[in-house]
DNA sequence: AACGTGACCCTAG
DNA sequence: ACTAGGGCCACGT
């Protein structure tokens, strides 16, 4: 047995960057919207905004039992930066992430939020 | 262990 | 205006 208390996670990916990116996400407000580029860019690698997509996927993957209710990260808020719900297929039905915005009252039209611009929160502005 | 693939973004032709 | 390619880095095969 892996008698090692946290070792036996030594999770690979759990690394502070992806740390860092639930965090940021978990402070946009309710309503509004950012892009992996901004949450980047905010945290100062603002080349690796793939990783940002790799860690929502990762936030909606997370065991709910691993992780009783430290669970807050609203990947539905994040979306690219023409404003496409481009990450919709990783939520449980195709629908679920623009269902998620429209219950908070952003609007969602082909799966882009519309009047992006207006939703648009930048933490590296607004943080 | 190298290779391809991604919830991206920017620059150049 | 449109297409192509580079960079980034974690993951699955």
């Amino acid at each position: 047995m892996n008698g090692e208390l946290g070792s036996a996670t030594a999770r690979p990916g759990s690394g502070e960057f992806e740390r860092d990116v639930h965090a940021v996400a978990r402070l946009i407000p309710p309503g509004r919207v950012t892009s992996y580029g901004a949450i980047a860019r905010y945290l100062g690698a603002a080349r690796s905004s793939r990783m940002v997509g790799w860690a929502m996927n990762r936030a909606l993957d997370a065991d709910p039992i691993d992780t009783p209710q430290v669970h807050p990260v609203p990947a539905h808020r994040v979306v690219n930066r023409l404003g496409m719900l481009s990450g919709r297929l990783h939520f449980p039905t195709p629908t679920a992430m623009a269902e998620r915005l429209m219950a908070e009252g952003v609007e969602v039209r082909d799966d882009r939020v519309v009047d992006f611009d207006a939703h648009f929160w930048d933490p590296s502005t607004e943080l």
